[in-house]
DNA sequence: TCGACAGCGCATATTG
DNA sequence: CAATATGCGC
DNA sequence: GTCGA
């Protein structure tokens, strides 16, 4: 999903905060929406398009999926060229979509222009380029003019597990069609194609659906059933969007832990293979196993500290196929994990910047006193800071403490600031 | 001038 | 065979 | 893009 949601929130900070050093001064400049300088420039094509359809273009609609499937091939071409910087951005276009429509578009099979000003500023105006395109000439030019092999690789790089690389080798190489890398044996592509891209190729299309709340609901009373009937001593939560109330989500990311894995060890040896049926990673397996919450012909990746894999609702034979990602965490890091992730993005980027002012370093496994050694950030031993709640970790960052309801940077980016 | 921009867990490829 | 490197996602 | 190595 490389084009979806979760893409869109990693890459804001790539682009946009990607240096810690320089984050107070976006912060003042996100602050303050300057008028643009050349307006002209900016709305000419929702100019173009305003002329074109006539007094009653608010009426005008466009099919969502056409929207949205050239909107996630420009950022996944984008994410293919070497200079990013020089190359539009499309994923105001997408939140845009996904604010009317999620990311399925039978949800809302069409748009109108209408409801896409109320969302998309007509300032954006690489994204009213691909809206006018579609309205005018059914298709947009800049994708048909890719040859067939970059077609390809824009398809493939929009797959779960296929990069810049393999997606770049595989096209290359002549594979044209999800099929053609689902049914290929060997490395007849360049690479071999792995079990991990069989499986996303295959259920590419359901993974790329967000997952309304009440689903997330059903899974959380499933998984806790199942965990509890496994081992009652074993706790999860959700994270992520869910954690924060929002309607819909990505993907489902869990965190558990246990009494008796107290201390993350920097140097565990790492298992190959499958967890130890009797560790608690495997006993989580198994009880997602028994539950049917997981199939193991359906996971992409099964250790002792993460799993993740695809889960559909147990009995409904037309329920999707859901990614889910389990986290094994030590009861010491564990308000730092639930804080890490359940996000937003922006917001932890402020705290991770708050974090620095005060010489600490923050992540999900914990803060401490910051020390560099040859060029990496770690903690001072011994100034790792424990914690039994969020709440203290606020506290340290003298930040007024947010309910995971209220962990929007977006929200509270005119107040934090100020602390 | 040039590379990093978080760093870790997992699967898999490559090297020794 | 084991150790190390690479690609990927988060 | 923007910093330090």
């Amino acid at each position: 999903m490389n084009t979806g949601l979760r893409a869109l929130s990693t890459m804001t900070f790539r682009t946009t905060f990607a240096r810690r050093s320089c984050l107070p001064v976006r912060l003042a400049q996100r602050q303050v929406a300057t008028q643009p300088l050349f307006e002209t420039q900016k709305v000419k094509y929702w100019k173009q398009l305003k002329e074109e359809q006539g007094g009653d273009y608010k009426n005008r609609t466009v099919s969502t999926s056409q929207l949205l499937t050239a909107l996630r091939d420009l950022q996944s071409y984008r994410s293919l060229t070497p200079n990013k910087s020089t190359f539009p951005d499309y994923r105001a276009g997408l939140r845009a979509v996904f604010l009317l429509a999620g990311s399925d578009p039978a949800a809302r099979p069409t748009l109108t222009v209408g409801d896409l000003e109320n969302v998309l500023s007509t300032e954006n105006g690489v994204s009213w380029r691909v809206i006018h395109d579609i309205l005018k000439y059914g298709l947009v030019p800049q994708l048909e003019e890719l040859t067939e092999e970059m077609r390809a690789t824009v398809a493939f790089n929009r797959v779960h597990a296929i990069g810049n690389i393999y997606a770049k080798t595989f096209a290359k190489n002549g594979a044209r069609t999800f099929e053609d890398l689902i049914n290929s044996t060997g490395d007849e592509y360049g690479k071999k194609v792995s079990k991990a891209q069989k499986l996303a190729l295959k259920y590419h299309h359901e993974m790329e659906i967000m997952i309304p709340r009440q689903e997330v609901d059903k899974f959380d009373m499933l998984i806790k059933d199942a965990l509890n009937k496994a081992d009652p001593t074993i706790k999860y939560e959700i994270m992520g969007s869910y954690r924060r109330g929002e309607e819909t989500s990505s993907d489902i990311d869990m965190v558990v832990w246990h009494d008796s894995l107290k201390r993350r060890d920097p140097d565990a040896k790492v298992r190959k293979g499958n967890p130890a049926p009797d560790s608690i990673m495997g006993r989580v397996l198994n009880a997602m196993f028994s539950a049917g919450l997981f199939s193991s012909d359906k996971m992409f990746a099964t250790g002792e500290k993460k799993v993740w894999g695809l889960s559909r609702l147990p009995g409904d034979p037309k329920a999707l196929h859901r990614q889910v990602d389990v986290r094994l965490c030590p009861t010491e890091s564990l308000p730092y994990m639930l804080l890490g992730n359940t996000g937003d993005n922006d917001l932890m980027r402020f705290l991770r910047y708050k974090a620095e002012e005060k010489d600490l370093l923050l992540n999900e496994y914990g803060m401490g006193q910051r020390v560099s050694i040859s060029n990496q950030v770690h903690f001072k031993p011994g100034t790792e800071i424990i914690v039994q709640t969020e709440k203290e970790i606020f506290d340290k960052l003298e930040l007024p403490y947010l309910e995971p309801h209220q962990r929007s940077y977006k929200v509270w980016k005119n107040i934090l600031p100020r602390y």
